[in-house]
RNA sequence: CGGGACGUAGCACAGCUUGGUAGUGCGCUUGGUUCGGGACCAAGAGGUCGAGGGUUCGAAUCCCUUCGUUCCGACCA
C-alpha cells in the first residue's frame, strides 16, 4: 500500500512540476493541441468545470445575476478607449486582421477580457436610475498570448466566467465585489475543499483599470500560491470613458459604478495541486464527476453484474454520480486507474460479498476500506462523501495554517517564501518596499487578508517606518 | 522574451558519434484461460522518424530554417 503503484507518475516530492503535468494527462483531464498554449479539455476535465459552473450559476442567480453572451472580438479602436486597461492587456492580445480575402481596417482583437464590450452595451441600454442595477455574467473563453503556458494554470486560451455589474452607487458596486468574493470563498469550502486566503490586492497587483481588486489565493502543496479568482470594484472610470450615464430621481445625470469578477479553469489546477498525491488526482467529492466507481470482481460469475447494476441504479436514484466499470480489465488495473483519476469512493462487489449481502467501499483520500451491509449502501456513501470532503478540507486548512508565518525582517521573509508558504508581514504601504521584496526574493504580495487583524508589530519589515497593514507575501504561479 | 532539455508506432524510449532493410517494452486488436491491488498464453495490426529546405548514389542519422512540448528566469487569471 505504501509503495507507488504507478511508475508512470513522477513522485510529487521529486519533481512537483513534472508530477503536475503527469497527473493532467494520465487522469485524462486534458491533452495538448497543435497550437502552443491551447489545450483540449477532455470529457473528464470538462466535467469538473461543469460542476463548478453548476454551483456558481446557482449562487449567482440567487443574487440576481443574469447570464449573457458577448461577441468574441473587439474592434481595436473600441479596445483602446480606456488607457490603463489597454496598457495592461496590449502586450498579450491576439488580433485578427484579415476577413475573407480582404484586410480589416479596424483590426479585431480576440477578447482577452470583455470589460469594454459590456461597457459599450451598458452605455446603450442604461439611461435612467430605473435601468439599474444590471448584474450580467458570461461563460466563455478568452485568449491571451502568453509566453509560457502550463495546462490549466496559464493558457493562451482558457475558460472562465466574467461577471460585469453596474450600480447607481459606489457602496452597492463595492458590496457586489465583496459578495461575490464570499461566493468564491464558499465555492472553495463547499465544493473544492480548498481554504482560500481572501483579501484586498495591493495597488501594484491591482487589475488594469480597477480601483480595488480582491482575490482568493490558494496554497499549493509545494508552498507556492495560486491566485484562484478575483473581484474588482471599478468606480466610475469605465463609465466616464464609455459615456455610461443615468438620470437620477433628482434629474441629475451621473456615471454609475461598476464591478467585475471572474474565476477560470485555473481552479482545476488548484484542485490538482492542493489535493493530489503520488498516485494521482484526488477529487473533492462534490466536484467529482464520478463520486462512486463500482468495480465488480469475477464479473462473469452468476449474479455479480446484476447486483452491481442494481446498486448503481439505487445510488443514482439517491442522487449520487456513480459509474460501473464492467470492462474486461482486471480489478487491480481498475483500482489503479480510478485512483489516478481521483474518484472519491470505490465500491467493490465480488462473490464473497454477494454471499454475505455486503459490499466493500474504499476511500481514495486515505485508502481505508469498510464493509457495508447491502441495505446501508446509500447512507454509508452519503456519510463517506461528506466525511471525505471534511477530511480533505481540514487537511488543506491545517497545511495552510502551518504555512502562514509572521516575519519581521526581509531575511525572515526570504526564508519563508523560499521554503514555501506565506510570509505574513507588517507593511508601511509604500510601493518601494513591495518592489524591493520582489527583487530580493521573487515573492509578490498576494493580498491583505480579510479576517486577519493580528498586528504583531508596528514597523514595516522592509523600511522600518510605521506600518499598519498586514500583507501576505509568497511565490506564486 | 532570454537560457537549458526534448520531438522516432497510442505511451516511454533505443538507433544518430562513424549515413546503407525502422527497432524494444508497455498499450491496442482477436481468441482462450483468468479476476479481492496495474494477470497469463497464442496469433495479429500499427511509423511520410515534428515540419520545410539543403548536402549525398543514398538521410531518423550531417547542415540550415521553422513549429511544438517541457524546465528555469522576466511578465500575467
Amino acid at each position: 500500500m505504501e509503495t507507488n503503484k504507478n511508475e508512470a507518475i513522477t513522485s510529487r516530492d521529486i519533481d512537483f512540476a513534472k508530477w503536475y503535468t503527469d497527473v493532467c494527462r494520465k487522469a485524462e483531464l486534458m491533452d495538448y493541441s497543435s497550437v502552443k498554449g491551447f489545450i483540449i479539455y477532455r470529457p473528464y476535465g470538462y466535467a469538473i468545470w461543469e460542476q463548478i459552473q453548476n454551483y456558481l450559476n446557482g449562487r449567482f442567480k440567487a443574487i440576481g445575476v443574469q447570464n449573457v453572451y458577448m461577441p468574441l472580438v473587439i474592434p481595436e479602436s473600441l479596445f483602446n478607449k480606456e488607457k490603463e486597461h489597454v496598457e495592461g492587456f496590449a502586450p498579450e492580445t491576439l488580433i485578427a486582421t484579415i476577413g475573407g480575402k480582404s484586410k480589416i481596417d479596424d483590426p479585431l482583437i480576440i477578447r482577452p477580457t470583455s470589460e469594454v464590450l459590456f461597457c459599450e452595451h451598458y452605455a446603450r441600454i442604461i439611461s435612467s436610475h430605473r435601468d439599474l442595477p444590471k448584474l450580467y455574467n458570461q461563460w466563455c473563453s478568452v485568449v491571451r498570448w502568453e509566453k509560457t503556458t502550463r495546462p490549466f494554470l496559464r493558457g493562451s486560451e482558457f475558460l472562465w466566467q466574467e461577471g460585469h455589474t453596474i450600480f447607481a452607487t459606489e457602496q452597492e458596486a463595492r458590496q457586489n465585489a465583496l459578495d461575490v468574493l464570499d461566493i468564491y470563498d464558499d465555492l472553495g469550502s463547499e465544493l473544492l475543499a480548498i481554504p482560500f486566503v481572501k483579501g484586498l490586492k495591493t495597488d501594484k497587483e491591482r487589475f488594469a483599470g480597477a480601483r480595488e481588486t480582491y482575490s482568493i489565493e490558494a496554497l499549493m502543496h509545494d508552498g507556492k500560491a495560486l491566485q484562484s479568482g478575483t473581484t474588482h470594484y471599478f468606480g466610475t472610470g469605465f463609465a466616464e470613458v464609455f459615456g455610461i450615464t443615468y438620470q437620477g430621481k433628482d434629474n441629475v445625470l451621473r456615471n454609475p459604478h461598476q464591478a467585475s469578477w471572474g474565476v477560470s479553469t485555473r481552479l482545476i489546477g488548484s484542485i490538482i495541486m492542493v489535493h493530489g498525491d503520488d498516485n494521482g488526482l484526488v477529487l473533492p467529492p462534490f466536484v467529482a464527476p464520478t463520486q462512486v466507481i463500482i468495480i465488480p470482481i469475477q464479473q462473469s460469475k452468476e449474479g455479480i453484474l446484476t447486483e452491481a447494476e442494481s446498486i448503481k441504479a439505487r445510488l443514482e436514484k439517491a442522487g449520487f454520480r456513480v459509474s460501473l466499470d464492467d470492462s474486461d480489465r482486471t480489478p487491480g488495473w481498475k483500482y489503479a486507474e480510478y485512483e489516478m483519476k481521483g474518484v472519491p469512493l470505490r465500491l467493490e462487489i465480488g462473490p464473497r460479498d454477494l454471499e454475505k449481502g455486503q459490499v466493500v467501499i474504499a476511500r481514495r483520500v486515505n485508502g481505508k476500506k469498510v464493509f457495508v451491509a447491502n441495505e446501508n449502501i446509500e447512507n454509508e456513501v452519503n456519510h463517506l462523501l461528506n466525511e471525505t470532503h471534511d477530511e480533505m478540507y481540514r487537511k488543506a486548512k491545517e497545511f495552510l495554517k502551518t504555512h502562514i508565518i509572521e516575519v519581521k525582517t526581509l531575511e525572515e521573509l526570504k526564508k519563508v517564501v523560499d521554503e514555501g508558504g506565506y510570509a505574513k508581514m507588517m507593511w508601511c504601504g509604500e510601493r518601494g518596499c513591495e518592489d524591493k521584496i520582489k527583487e530580493m526574493t521573487a515573492a509578490t504580495a498576494r493580498c491583505m487578508p480579510h479576517g486577519d487583524h493580528n498586528h504583531f508589530d508596528n514597523k514595516c519589515a522592509v523600511c522600518g517606518k510605521k506600518a499598519d497593514k498586514i500583507v501576505y507575501f509568497a511565490k506564486a504561479y
